[in-house]
This record gives structure tokens, sequence and C-alpha cells, in this order.
DNA sequence: AGCGGTGATGTAAGCGCTTACAGCATGCCG
DNA sequence: CGGCATGCTGTAAGCGCTTACATCACCGCT
């Protein structure tokens, strides 16, 4: 590994000199010449550990994700990411498998590696995770509660979209609606189960759950049980698009028209929640704004005075209508 | 921020003893309670910065992705880190946009940040890469080629996915086969495309391609371009599962039923696929093993000896065969 | 009592870098 | 021609850490 030192005595200057090239300072053209020419031929590239020693500043954010399963995450990292690069900022993902001693070992390990954090934890809350990240530390908290509010948190806001939901489901005449709810203890689920739940009148309607976690397989698993009772609710509303594909399998190989005889609903928009047969009625999730809020808010903790930081911390979903909770659905011919 | 210095000061010993103590060496029981006592009450974390750059170890492996789009990627990324969190390893994210200079600035960002690099670039040929590879950093290509086989490469054999694929169809009596291609100069697209024409017996079957680019979108656009032709043909192969999602839907929409009048088949297996009506044929792709398979190939470079690097370094996909492409297709009921 | 071996601890060097400060030309002014 | 601002360059300190080496106390041995 090529050092200052290396390049420096091959291009005749001193150690400063070859700093001042790699970091746009004052240098005479020549002398700039001769040190880029040294640098390449040495195949010389900066020690960022050595650098950011120095600078107190690593140019890198973290992300600490719960899990990398399935495409939510992806699409936030995405998010992120976009905002990132544009920066010139680097990411430095961990997953924490929602354990506190894994979130807790995952934060020291950033220590010193990055400028700050960004922290998804949907089943840890956040006063029992605050005492593990280092003090100095800058962290943004992203979709998470019970903060006691040490820490800016950028949140979606799912109660509401719950709510839009199911404003939507009744206003279509639906009165017996079934929910399938979200794993236990998902801060996202129970947001969402709450929206269900403020959101129904039950003067009018009969709200009934089946239990979920958030996986195909389990939306499979509720459409068969579903079907194993006689009376057929009007609607089912899956609290994510995945479990409303493993319903809509179900019902479909039981040969149940949707949304004939029973609607149907999601939660996310999944790009391909608009390709399915029927096309799926769901909340739209801004998941990569989710990233790119939470990075600006770090940002604006980050560098002071950049700006730009006013964006608010709660982001509403928006309901999208598709075919499968249409009371009549026109097979869109030709 | 606090240092080994006033742990030190605080505990009545040296920043050595300090240092022992957080790595593991020969400390007296009284000297190392004294130590952890005065780092808690600090807050103490070690910079690991400085750490790396005595130790010249970051225990951090980098990985550049083309893109953080849909499950492929978050799915490689969950294969990379279930390993490398065993191992005690970080993970260092990066997207290249699948532009050289992109890769080469992120690849040089990485320098002194991360002990080796795992590098996937399905567009860029790694001959035009390899260049921008700081010569001392240990290297892993995934799902590239064109490499003068200065890396190891760990690679998923598109094309025997596509000929069993190909096999399939044939076998099960289909003679006009429709290939929805993948995006130009993507390498997986052109490896499946070759398997395709390889097993392709032309004095049995036609084939022809329509142009695709691997999203569902561009294949609800090959579907309805398929639908505006008279003749159909016997069965489509799409070249990922995204597009035969979006052309299963185009051909919904028209109510040309599946796979009654026309088999479909897509490549990927990604978890839904099951879920679909009907049930998406396809090639399953191990890709989480592609990123745990690569890290242990990283592995093999970075600690030499440490045995189990025998792995070899070509995944072979696995025929799903599923409802879409059968010729009787059973309604499973109850 | 004196010796070498052992184990805990401290001292100090140095990882590769940035940057305050000083030094040194150069050019312009009075 | 001396003095001073100006612009480039070099010297050296130090970021927070690990670790070779020296030191020292202590033990059991001859």
């Amino acid at each position: 590994m090529a050092t200052v030192y290396d390049v420096a005595e091959k291009a005749g200057v001193s150690i400063a000199t070859v700093s001042r090239v790699f970091n746009n300072n004052t240098v005479s053209q020549s002398a700039r010449e001769k040190v880029t020419a040294a640098a390449r031929s040495l195949g010389y590239t900066p020690n960022l550990a050595a650098r950011s020693l120095m600078t107190r500043r690593t140019d890198t954010i973290g992300v600490v994700l719960p899990d990398m399963h399935g495409e939510f995450f992806s699409e936030l990292v995405r998010g992120i990411d976009a905002g990132a690069r544009r920066l010139g900022l680097h990411m430095l993902v961990s997953c924490s498998h929602d354990e506190l001693h894994e979130m807790a070992a995952v934060l020291s390990a950033m220590q010193g590696r990055v400028d700050g954090v960004i922290i998804m934890s949907p089943l840890i809350a956040i006063d029992a995770l605050e005492p593990h990240i280092p003090p100095p530390l800058p962290a943004v908290i992203v979709n998470g509660s019970g903060g006691r509010g040490l820490y800016p948190e950028v949140n979606l806001d799912n109660r509401a979209g719950a709510r839009q939901m199911m404003a939507h489901l009744l206003a279509e005449g639906h009165r017996d609606i079934c929910i399938i709810s979200g794993p236990p203890d998902n801060l996202d689920a129970e947001q969402r189960q709450l929206g269900c739940v403020e959101a129904a009148d039950h003067s009018v309607c009969r709200l009934r759950t089946l239990a979920g976690a958030f996986t195909e397989a389990s939306g499979y698993a509720a459409g068969v049980e579903l079907l194993a009772h006689n009376a057929l609710p009007d609607a089912v509303f899956a609290l994510n698009d995945a479990m409303a594909i493993g319903c809509l399998c179900a019902l479909a190989e039981r040969g149940i028209a949707v949304p004939e005889q029973i609607a149907l609903a999601g939660f996310d928009d999944i790009p391909l929640a608009r390709y399915l047969r029927p096309s799926l009625t769901t909340v739209h999730v801004p998941i990569a704004d989710l990233g790119s809020r939470s990075l600006q808010r770090l940002l604006a903790i980050l560098r002071p005075g950049a700006g730009a930081a006013t964006a608010t911390g709660v982001l509403v979903p928006e309901l999208v209508i598709r075919d499968s909770s249409r009371r009549a659905c026109a097979p869109a011919l030709g």
C-alpha cells in the first residue's frame, strides 16, 4: 500500500503537498501535476481510516435495519442511497435482527465509522434502544415509537392509511370486514390495526381479525381459514400486500371470485400490486421517500445551517383503488 | 468523545491496559473491572477508525451493487449479511448505478474502510473494471463476466437454467415459443437467452423474441404486443418473473387462459411466484446463496487457511414446475 | 540468599493522514 | 533599497489506537 510518503518521495515534494493535492487546497500547478503523476504510477489511494481520524468525519452514514427480507428494505435503502450519493456520503448497512443486544453491538461497531445513523426498529421500543446509542452519535429513528423525543423520528402514518382504506371499504357498501393482521408486537401492524378499529363504525359494520405475519404464506393460511367457516365476509383487508397476495391465491383456488364475491385490499402498494388479477386495491407507502426523508433529517443534524431541514417527520400514505375492491368490476377488455 | 486516555486516567491505569481490556488480552481481574467501570461511566466506545489504522483490518467488507431496485438485491445482501454477522464482519454497501466512473469512485472510497469487496456488475465488463480495483484490495466478482481470472468469480449458471426451462416446455409439447428478453447488455439476460437458443431444436420448434427490460411494465407491454398479432405462441418464456407477472396480467385482461391457451414461465422464483394464479413455473435462483457463497470466497482470500474455501464458483439453478406451464391444469379444489 | 521464569503493567513508537505554523521566495510599495 | 503582503511549501504535531519492549513484582527453585 502506497502512502503519502511514497508519493511525496516519488514526486519530490513533501507529504503536506501531497495531502493538499488530494484535498483541493492551494498548490502550484507544477506540484499538482507531479503529485498526480506519482500517485497514479504508484496506484495510491488515500487511506480513509487515517483521514477520518484527523478530520473526525467519515462521510458515511450508518443504516440499521431489522432485517433484509423483502422489497421494503431494499426500497428504503434505495431512498437513502439516492440522497447519500448526491452528497458524497456512503452507507454502512447492518441488520439488528430485531434483537436488542444485536442492535447494541451493531451500534457500537459503527462508532468512529459513521457520522450518524438511521435506525429502523419496528419491534424494539425506542426508549429501550436509546441507552445503546453512543451519546455523541447523531441518530434518526424511522418508523419506531415510544421514544422520548431524544432523536428525531420519521414516521409513516399507518393509522391514517388504514382509516382511509376502511372508509373506502365502507363506502363500497361492505359491512362484514375481515382483517388479516400483522405479526404481534410489530409497530406498523399495530398502528394499521388501530386505524381499522378507529374507522369502523360498529353500529353499522362488523369487524373480525385473523392472525397473519406479513408473509404470503400467512396470508394464504388466513384465506384457507376464512373459507373453513361458512360465512364469508364482504371484504378482506390484509394489512400488507404480501398477505393479500397469499389470500387471493387461497380464494382463487377455491373458486371465490374477487371482487364479485368478496373484496380484497392490501397495504404497501408493492410494485406488482397493479399487475395482479384482479389488480390490488392497496395503500401506497412511499418507502423510498421514507428513506430519503430520514436522510434529510440526519443531515440537518450533521450539517446544521445547510437548510432543507424543514421536512416534516410524518408521511401520510395514499389510498390506491384498483379492481380488487370495486363493486362493479368491469373487465378491461382490449 | 471519551478516549483511551480518559478511561485510563479514570481507572488509574495506563492506556495500554485499557486497550488490552478491549482486546481480550491478558489483564488482571482487578484492572479489568476498574477499566470496565470507568469505560461505562464515560460512555466510552473504541474508535474503530483508529483501531483499523493500527491493525490494518477493518472487519468490514464492501458490497458494490449496480442498483438497489427489487428483491434480488435485498436477497443477495441478506445472503452476505447472514455469513458476515456470524464472523463479526460488517457490510459497506454502495451502488455503482452500472456506470464505470461511479464504480471507480465507489471502489476508491472503500479504500482503507474495507478488508475486501464483493462486486456485482451485470453490465460492466470485468476487464474494464479491473483497472479500477485498487491493487491490494481483495475482490470477488458476482455474476459478472469477461474477467481475466484476476479475481475469483461466483456465477449463476443462467444458461443451464434457461436450457432446463426450454427442455421442459418442449417436453410439454410446445413448439412455438416466445421469449421475453432482458435489457440489452445485461449479462444475465444474455446468458439466459443463449441457453434458450442452445436448447431449441430448430427443426421442431419455432423461437421468437420480444424485447423486455426485466420490469413488470415491460412484461405487460410484451404481452400486449403478443396479442396484437394474431398467431399466439404455445408458450411464453419471460426471462424473469417480474416480466412474467406483467405478461400474465396482459393476457388475463384479454381473457387468454393460462396455461390452457398459452403456457407461461418465468425465471428467478421470487417468493410470490407460487402465489400467483396460476402459480408460476419458473427457474429457482438461490440468490441468498449467491451472496453467502461469494462471501465465502472472499473469506478464503482474507483468512487463508481457515478452510471452507472449496465451494465451487458456479451455482446451478433449479427448474420449478408449477401450474402456469402444465398441459392439463387441474384446478386444486378444496 | 540469589536466580531465572512468569505474568501484569507501563512507556513509547508509529499506523497514514491533515493542518497550524513557520519559512522562503517573489513582487510591490514607499 | 528595505519592508511588507502574498503564495507556495515544508516541518512537525497529533488524531485514538495497538503493541513491541522494558520494567517490575513475585514465585519457586537450587
